[in-house]
This record gives structure tokens, C-alpha cells and sequence, in this order.
DNA sequence: ACAACTTTTTACAATCTCTTTACAGTGTGT
DNA sequence: ACACACTGTAAAGAGATTGTAAAAAGTTGT
């Protein structure tokens, strides 16, 4: 079950955090000022935090830029006394993902953590790894090895490869691929595709002139098979 | 064509998202506002809708959240002036399906509307498999069987078949055929239809000199019999 | 700024599909 | 039965698509 940051100081704030979450079936921990918030966030790995903007030491703002800058990326829910302006900029600037200002329904502040919960954990629950004919990979560590010997895959290898496993079986077509490997603000052209399905081929396929996992499929695209 | 339907009220906008849709060659109906949104929501039956945030009367919210509870489920694009993260959990939330924020380039929106459209258009349409005497097709993965073995059909002859069986019983003109499978912009000699034809029986017909499945109309075209 | 590496573009060859053509065969109306 | 129109189909040519190497452009780390 997800597990739950809060990072706040007034124990009635805590309080009433805690038991929602509890009750909602989270794994909850508390960190009582911004140091304190910093380390267990590093160490507990959470899957959400919610962060008040007000805290002794060390404001809310401050662990939220340092968390960032860290590379940690788990979502954070800011939570503001007033509901001014400045705050929801300057905390959305900083890197939370969202804000809320008290006083504010625990109802709400439930539905938002699911609905972060719900998109982050969409993005995680990917393929950590699979493995076909002498290939293992693991695109968590983006690591591969063939015949038990490491392989060089680069990034976009990687994600072309995630992508025509995730729908191995079915076909997809150059768009497809540069739609959502590459993503819709860039637009390399379609050749380039066939480019690193080469590559690829010739990196994972026992025999590259006679790929027996990424098929051809004239005309449309390409299907990857176990 | 797919047809978009656009709930918007600044008219320059409007202007530029009607432009660019067209442009594609989708049909484009405009809204101006939540009220009038909704109610071209449920009767064009729009492929795609996208979606203001800010409107007068209703928020694009409320129009989303409505949709949803109506039980329509075309794919819903927000647009939203602001980059506030909250906006963005807002909406998917109230069940729209994508999100870009003003001001977003043209290319990376259409390419966006074209993803959503395809994968609409997968789900629903067509049928995806389908079996007569001793051949098995499966359109979606563009394979074929024959008493279980595999049966090789170029792209076009899947078309061909597709359309035919879609049709099926009755006859299917060679314009027809022309016009659906080659596209209004090709344009082939009719006895292009009958080349195909003819491969296609020596494919799939269990004696291609008698034909049981591929039935010529003197006169008229072809139609397909299980 | 340089080197090492990745990604994209380009170009050409190879391959596959589609179209045309031509002629033989079949159907239709008189 | 005859002429004419329509259809079947093989074969060749045209056209499109794909494979791939190599160059160009872009990134990253030092």
C-alpha cells in the first residue's frame, strides 16, 4: 500500500493528516520539521508527501526546492495557511505538484492524493523487466545483457524496445512509435524510426537479416514477438 | 473524416484550432460555451472534443464532469490558460483524457488529437477478427491463417477483404472498392480491383477456378459469402 | 573546447507491393 | 449462334517501402 509523508509541525495538523490517510489505508509517517522532512524522504521513499509551507528550521518551500534538486520526484502536495496568490506561484515554481490551502475538506485533500497517486503509480507500473530468446533487460537500471554478457542499448533503444513489448504481439506503426516514444513536440522523420529498429536488430536479434522478434509488417509498422 | 468539436469562447482561438483542424481534414463544429457544448457533445456525436477550461455560464470542468456522468465517453482534450499542476489533476480527475496548456504549439495539439483518435477509432470500429471456411483473419494484427497454416496478404488485400466482409452478403461495387480501400485521392483503373481479386481467391478459396467466399456480379462488383 | 557518444538525416540499394497491360475466357442480349 | 462487353489472370513494369551504412548534427561529461 502507498506510503504517505507528511511533513508538519502543529500536532493537531498531524493529527488530523494521520488519521485520515490511516483510515484511508496509507502508510503513514510524520517528520516534524523540514530536516527531519528532508531525511525521511530520502530514506522511506515515499510515494506522495504533503508538505506544509510553515515550518521551523527549514520552510516548506526550501525542502521542496532541495528534494528537487536531489532528483527525487515522488509528488508533493503543498499545504498553505492563506490562500494567497504568491504561495501557489512560488510553490509551483519550487516544484510541488500541487497545493492546497487550509483550512480545506479532508475530502478534497484525499481525492487529490489519489488522483497523484493514481498517475504516479500509472507511470511506474511499467515492465520492470523481460526477457526473450538470450536477451534480458531491465529498463528499471536500463541495463541488458545477451548471452549473459552486458549490451549496449542506448536510452532510445530502450524506450523503443519498452514500448513494442509493452504491445508485443500487436503492431505499431511509425507514428505510434514517435508519438509516444518521442513525443508529440518533436518530429524526426518517420526514416528514423527504421534507423534504430535496425540498430536495435542488430544488437538483440540472433540473426539481424532474418529478425525473428521485430517483424516488418510492410506498409504499417513493425510488431515485436517474444 | 473524424469530426471535432470545439468548446471555446475567444474567438481567435476558435479561429486558430478551427483552422488547424480543418487543415487536417477533420470536420469541425464550434461551441461558445458550456451550455451550447453539451448539447453538440450529445447531438454530433463529435470523435473528439476540445475543451476550454474558462468558459462563461459553465466551466469546461462542470461541461467535462456532466459528459462523463452522461456516459459518453469521447475522448475529452482540456485546454487550460494556466500550467497549474492543479488544473491539470483537476481535470483528468473530472475524466478528461488529455491536457495541454495555453499557449501549446499547433503540431504538438493535432498530434495529440491524431493519437486519441486512433486509439478511439481501435476500440471501437472494426471488427477485429474473423473466419469462414478454413481461414481465420485477424485484422488487427494483420495476420492470416489457413487451415492453420499462415497465409501471407499484402495490406491491401487485407483492405480488401476487411471491406467485404464488412459488407458482407452484400455486393460491393468496384468504385465502391476504389473509394474506401484506395482512398478518394488514388485513382487506379477499376481492373486494378480485379487483379486483387483474383490474388485473393488463389489465396483464401479452397478452389480458386470456383469460387465460394468471393462471388462475382456480372455487371456490378463482387460479394462476399461466408 | 574537446572527445565520446547518441540521435537524426541522407542516400542508395534491395525488396516488396501495386498497377498496368494484354490476351484468353465467360456471360449477355439479339 | 454471334458480336460485344465484361471478367480472369499471368507477366512485366512502375512505384513504394524498407534496410542500412555513413555523414551530419546534437549531447554530455571532463
Amino acid at each position: 500500500m502507498a506510503k504517505v509523508l507528511i511533513i508538519e509541525d502543529e500536532p493537531n495538523m498531524v493529527l488530523g493528516l494521520k488519521d485520515s490517510c490511516e483510515y484511508e489505508g496509507y502508510e503513514v509517517s510524520v517528520a516534524r520539521d523540514g530536516k527531519e522532512g528532508l531525511e525521511k524522504a530520502s530514506t522511506e521513499k515515499p510515494d506522495i508527501i504533503l508538505l506544509d509551507v510553515m515550518l521551523p528550521v527549514m520552510s516548506g518551500l526550501d525542502v521542496c526546492r532541495i528534494l528537487r534538486t536531489r532528483g527525487i520526484e515522488t509528488p508533493i502536495l503543498m499545504l498553505t495557511a492563506r490562500s494567497e496568490e504568491t504561495d501557489k506561484v512560488v510553490g509551483l515554481e519550487v516544484g510541488a505538484d500541487d497545493y492546497v490551502t487550509k483550512p480545506f475538506s479532508i475530502k478534497e485533500l484525499l481525492a487529490r492524493i489519489r488522483a497523484h497517486l493514481r498517475r504516479a503509480s500509472k507511470q511506474v507500473s511499467e515492465i520492470e523487466s523481460f526477457t526473450f530468446g538470450d536477451v534480458e533487460l531491465n529498463f528499471k537500471k536500463y541495463a541488458a545483457r545477451k548471452d549473459g554478457q552486458t549490451l549496449d542499448l542506448s536510452p532510445r533503444e530502450f524506450e523503443i524496445l519498452r514500448y513494442l513489448i509493452r504491445r508485443r504481439g500487436d503492431i505499431v506503426t511509425r507514428d505510434q512509435l514517435l508519438d509516444e516514444v518521442w513525443g508529440y513536440d518533436s518530429t524526426p522523420v518517420t526514416r528514423t524510426v527504421d534507423n534504430h529498429i535496425a540498430k536495435l536488430r542488430q544488437k538483440i536479434e540472433p540473426d539481424p537479416s532474418e529478425p525473428r522478434h521485430i517483424i516488418t509488417v510492410h506498409r504499417i509498422g513493425y510488431r515485436f514477438i517474444e
